[in-house]
Formats: structure tokens, sequence, C-alpha cells
DNA sequence: TTTAGGG
DNA sequence: CCCTAAA
């Protein structure tokens, strides 16, 4: 039966195909892609968060996002800003240059009237969790540089002593926590003065391939005390356990409460880090993090994953809270999630820095990544710093300890998605994941001797981070922060669309996906920051444009958003986020093919052969501006596999068997004719079309 | 832009 | 369907 079926199709489908292909040109309506997906970079990150800060300190006043970019450009002189944290008595200044020749970005940061006291609070590896808990809940991002990637390391140098220290810092972001109240004031003295920037390559070799290595130099004034004339030199030896175990325990000052929760959920998230590769090249863009294959993964990877995993929808990231009601919305069975981690560089002894989180791009890898994915096996926490042999005195009161940061480490980003979505929202996840954090603000966290300083109030003599040795181990960790954002109920974290209205997602419509609304949401108050989050919230998307509401946020985001590019493209692109995300976009929405249009594509194939999909476009699907010849091969793919298994496994709307028959047939014949030949096999060989008969014939 | 494949 | 590497 179906055999004859076959042959009244006759063979002639088969015949070779008379008409001349068309010229490409003829082909329209295929959706086109843009190309520059907003990628982020390390490095991007990186010019974010100072263009943040920058903006900061600045305060509404001016610049548009030009400004940080500016800085960023290559050849500029560092700009200074000073940022004064309203809050808390720091007054940092960050320098930014950048050189395109060195690439050297270099913060300068000097904090002054820190009077606090700070207590320490020790993580030990071991309880990496727990400080990747605290810090992260966001997987942290590589502020590598993109392009040969760049490592950053953070250099600390006693002024005092002719010697520099170069210790690295793993992911360092220091955190402006929560000093509030300092009793003290050590002004002057207690600043953190940025250096100037230095290459690394200069010191060492430079291990790491990056070619622009981003360095910050962080000097402070030996005398943290607020005495200055504290004397550092005899804890020298200690570890700062022991210095100040007392101080342990102690209640975080500026701790934010959420941390802890945070941390939980994402504790498991934190042992990735361990696994991640130690590979980081700058290059790599989010993007590629994205792929599917580092999904996957990264899961593997991990134990990490939540408890609650399967449900379905995550939260891009979870604060504590908004896990529980989260969880409880998961329901969606429709929906995998998937969760990025990205780790965070860490430093190398080299200085080079490990990004390796996202990366993936091996294209680089250096050999000094080992050093690094050494330190992340450790605790990805980035924990473990190399130490440069650095040697440090802080004798003098006078001395400055100064320090330069290679690479900041940003906390851990959890995200989870959808299986359905696109890849392309998950970029814009991501983005908008990291731009709300930037928005909200990161907290700087000191490593001490892979320790988290907790206590900003005590002094660095006090800390013990005087002390040269501590200063080989002095690190800075880049961590959401969290107290900014307050976990408002759902929406906080997660979309809301995510969170709660799985069913929205379910239906799939390309608009649900999309995640930023939620995003945005999250980012809380801070005026500069909050909006940013919505970098791409896509104009097509249900979401909001609303994005941005202060003008000031927009640097971030246009930083951000950008590609990772040279500086130049960071300068240039700020301006054109929006656009980018209506690109990035949804999947498109779901279309069936129905019987008729597998009919018209079958006998368009028996005719054209496989291969030519724009030609079986054409004939077939001229007027169907939502086929392209993609879908059209991936259809034939389908229907071939469909073809091949049982009825009962097939789903979807049944296709008819002799529909399907042919589809083997056809199959057949045109793998063994590969070429469309010319040779003219007509109608005939139909042993050819036979046999595909492993369709049940009879 | 198309093809060809993997995801 | 998406995303990409190759053509």
């Amino acid at each position: 039966m179906v055999f004859k079926k076959r042959q009244d199709h006759g063979f002639n489908g088969f015949r070779l195909p008379t008409i001349p292909r068309a010229p490409r040109s003829v082909r329209r309506g295929l959706r086109k892609k843009t190309v520059e997906d907003t990628q982020i970079c390390a490095f991007e990150l990186l010019a974010s968060i100072a263009g943040k800060l920058l903006r900061e300190s600045e305060s509404s006043a001016s610049s548009n996002a030009s400004e940080g970019i500016d800085l960023l450009a290559c050849g500029k002189d560092a700009v200074k800003q000073e940022r004064e944290f309203e809050d808390k008595p720091f007054k940092a200044e960050w320098l930014y240059q950048r050189n395109c020749g060195d690439s050297s970005f270099a913060f300068e940061m000097a904090s002054q009237n820190i009077s606090h006291k700070s207590t320490l609070k020790e993580f030990s590896h071991a309880e990496s969790d727990d400080v990747l808990e605290r810090t992260s809940f966001i997987k942290s991002f590589d502020c590598s540089q993109k392009a040969g990637g760049d490592v950053k390391s953070v250099i600390c140098k006693s002024k005092t002593d002719s010697e520099n220290y170069s210790s690295k810092v793993e992911g360092g972001s220091p955190q402006f926590g929560e000093s509030s109240d300092a009793n003290v004031n050590i002004e002057a003295e207690r600043r953190l003065e940025v250096v100037g920037l230095k290459n690394e390559d200069a010191n060492k070799p430079n291990i790491c391939s990056s070619k622009v290595p981003t360095e910050l130099f962080l000097e402070s004034p030996a005398a943290i005390n607020s005495d200055s004339n504290v004397k550092l030199p005899l804890r020298q030896n200690s570890v700062p356990n022991a210095c100040f175990p007392r101080y342990r325990n102690d209640t975080k000052l500026g701790s934010r409460d959420d941390d802890e929760n945070l941390s939980r959920c994402f504790k498991r998230s934190t042992k990735l880090k361990a696994f991640r590769p130690p590979t980081r090249i700058a290059d790599r863009r989010i993007r590629k993090l994205l792929t599917s294959k580092y999904w996957k993964v990264a899961p593997k990877l991990k134990d990490c994953e939540l408890p609650r995993s399967d449900g379905g929808l995550k939260p891009l990231y979870c604060k504590r809270k908004t896990c529980h009601d989260r969880q409880k919305c998961q329901r969606d069975i429709l929906f995998k999630r998937r969760k990025l981690f990205d780790q965070i560089s860490v430093v190398t002894s080299d200085g080079g820095f490990s990004s390796e989180s996202v990366s993936n791009s091996p294209e680089k890898g250096m050999t000094e990544d080992k050093n690094d994915s050494a330190a992340i096996l450790h605790g990805a926490n980035g924990v473990s710093s190399s130490v440069l042999g650095h040697q440090a005195s802080f004798h003098s009161k006078d001395s400055h300890v100064k320090f330069s940061i290679k690479s900041f480490r940003v906390p851990e980003l959890f995200i989870e998605v959808p299986e359905t979505a696109t890849v392309g929202s998950l970029k814009r996840t991501i983005m908008e994941a990291v731009t709300s954090i930037l928005g909200s603000g990161l907290d700087v966290g000191i490593l001490l001797q892979g320790k988290k300083v907790r206590d900003d109030n005590r002094t660095l003599m006090q800390t013990g981070i005087s002390c040269k040795d501590n200063l080989d181990s002095l690190g800075f960790m880049l961590e959401p922060n969290t107290v900014q954002t307050p976990p408002p109920t759902c929406s906080s974290d997660l979309p809301p669309l995510l969170s709660c209205d799985s069913s929205q997602l379910l239906t799939r419509s390309p608009e649900n996906l999309v995640l930023d609304s939620g995003i945005s949401d999250t980012l809380p108050d801070l005026p500069l920051t909050n909006s940013s989050n919505h970098v791409d919230s896509n104009h097509d998307t249900v979401s909001s444009p609303t994005d941005m509401n202060d003008k000031t946020t927009p640097d971030t985001k246009a930083i951000v958003a950008v590609p990772a590019m040279s500086m130049e493209a960071l300068a240039v692109v700020p301006l054109n986020q929006k656009t980018r995300r209506s690109e990035l976009v949804q999947r498109r929405t779901r279309r069936p093919f129905s019987v008729s249009e597998v009919e018209a594509l079958v006998h368009a194939v028996e005719e054209l052969g496989t291969g030519r999909w724009r030609d079986v476009k054409l004939r077939a699907f001229e007027n169907a501006d939502h086929r392209t010849y993609v879908d059209l091969k991936d259809k034939w793919k389908t229907l071939v596999h469909t073809a091949k298994i049982a009825p009962q496994q097939r789903r979807g709307e049944p296709v008819p068997q002799e529909l399907l028959d042919r589809v083997l047939a056809a199959h057949s014949y045109w793998s063994q004719h590969q070429a469309k030949p010319q040779g003219k096999h007509q109608a005939g060989t139909p042993k050819i079309m036979e046999a595909p008969a492993e369709v049940p014939i009879e």
C-alpha cells in the first residue's frame, strides 16, 4: 500500500530539479540576527562598576555614561573621582586609568575617615561555603577583560617599604559596607589610596595571557589604626584568626542580614567554583557561557543545585526569603531551570587573573591558569590568593599599604531560567542580573588570609592587614550588596514572571519569558543603581520600557550592555542598548507544522532534495514568512525522526503515515544521491525508494 | 546568506 | 526552535 502511494507520487518527485536555483539574494523574510549580542565581559563589568562608582561619587551630578566610558578610553589619563559614601565614612577615590597599551585599569581608591572597628570574621576554605554564601547569591562574573584575558591581581605594597608587595587578591571586591559609625576617625591616615597602576608585565612575567592586565592599586596608609602610631609588626606572623579571635563571631557590623540567608541558598553553588576551569579569557563573553553546553556542565559540576530545583522557575538570584517563596511558586514542569555559575576570577600568583567563570574560552588558556585553578579549587571563594613574594613592612605608621588589584571577583550569580528560554533570553537575563547587581551596588568584601573580614570599623592595623604577611593574603571580593536590595517580597529577586507566573511562561509566549521585568524590580532603591537592570527589556516584550528611571544609571547599563570589545567599543556603545534588547529576544512563538505544511515540505523535498532548503522554502513556503529555510530543514529533520519512531512515541498533531513514508523514502533517496545529482535518476531507482522500507509497509 | 548539525 | 561553524 504504502508502496504504492509512493510510486504514485511517482518518483517524479525525485526528478532532478529542474528549477535552477534562485539567486540567494532572493530570499527574504528570514530572521536576522544581530551579531552583537550583548555580551558582558569581565572587563566590562569592571568598567561598569567603576563607572558606577564614579557616578555615585559624583552623585547626580553629571555625567552621562559617557564619562565613565571616557575614563576607560584608551590613552586617557586616569581620572580621579572621589566618592563619598554617605552612609559610610569612607571616602574613596577611584582612579580609573586604562591604557591601551597597558591595558591597565586602575582604580584609585582612597578611603578616609575610616573609623570603624572592624571585626574579622574568618572564613577558612573550609568555611568557604559560608563565605560564599554570604557573599554571593549571585554568581560572580569575571572581570577579566575580554581580550587577552587580563589578569587582575592585587598588589599590596607598603609605601614605607621600598619593597613592593604584590599579593593577589582573589575576588577582590572591597566592601564598603557597613561601617557606619566609627567612633574613631582615622582619616588621613586610614585612607586607602589607590596607587598608580602598574603593569604586571613589568613586574612579573605575565603569566596571564591577558595582554591588558587590569590592575588596581590601593595604597593605604600604613596606619590603619585610629592611631597612626599603632604598630603593626607584632602581628605579622600571626594569623588574623589568632590575633583577633574574639572578633570572629562578632556581629557583623555592617553585616547584612541577608547574607547568611542568601548564602544558604547558594551554598551549593559555591562548591561549583572549585570545579571551574581555570580557563579564563577575557574574551569570552557571557554569552558563551550561556550556551547550552555550559549550562549543562555547570550543574553537573556542582552538586549545588538547589533542592528545589526541578520545579520550575528559579530566581535569578535569590535572597533567602525569596527563595522560599519561589520554591513554592515553582511548579512548572515545563521549565527547566538552569543555573549559571560563573566564577570569579581568582588571582593567580603571578597576577594573572583567572576568570574562569564563564569564559570558556580555551583559547587563551594560559598556563598561569593553573595557579588560578588551584585557587579556584580551594574555594571558589577566591579565598586563595597567591601571594607574590612580597614583603610587607608596616612598621612605620606612616607607611601606607599599597596594593594593586588586578582582578575583581564578583560573587556568584545564580540564575535559573526555564528551559524554554532561549539563549538570547538567557543572555539577557544574565545581563540584567549583572546590571541589577551593579545597580544595587556591589559591596566590597575584604579577605584576609582567606578569611573574610567583616567589621569595617577595625583599623587595618587591628585587623592585621597592615602586616606584611597579611597583605599577601589580602583579598577583595565584590559581592552583591545585599543590603541594598531589600528583598521585597517576591519580586525582589526574581522577576515576577518567573517566579510566580509560571503559567504564563508555560504558555510560552515569548513575552513572558522576559526576565527582566522582575529583575528590575529587584533593584531597589538606589537611585543610581536601580533601574539599571532593565537593560534590555524589550520593548517587544511585555516588560515595560520603563527601564531607566535614572539618567544616571544609563552608564552602567551601557557599559554592561556593551559587548565586550575593545575599549573603543565601550566608549562607543553606550547609547544603543535598547536596540539590542529587542534583538536578543525571545524565542519565536512555536508554530507547529500543519499537515498541509508537512505535505508541502515533503513534496518540495522530494523534488529538490535535502540540502537545498532555501529552494524548498522558496518553492513551498514562499509566503510563509514564519518558516525559514532553517525551520524547514529542522522540520525535515524531525519528520525523518518521527518517521522512524513508533507511532506511539510521536507527539503532536499526527502526521499521516503516508507522508512519513514519503519522508523516509525521500530521505533515503537523497541521502544516497547526495549531490543533487545532475544525473538523472528520476523516477527510476525505485529500489532506493524502497529502501526506506523500514517503514512498516505492510 | 546558506548549509549542516548540535542542542 | 535556537545557535553556530563553515561554506
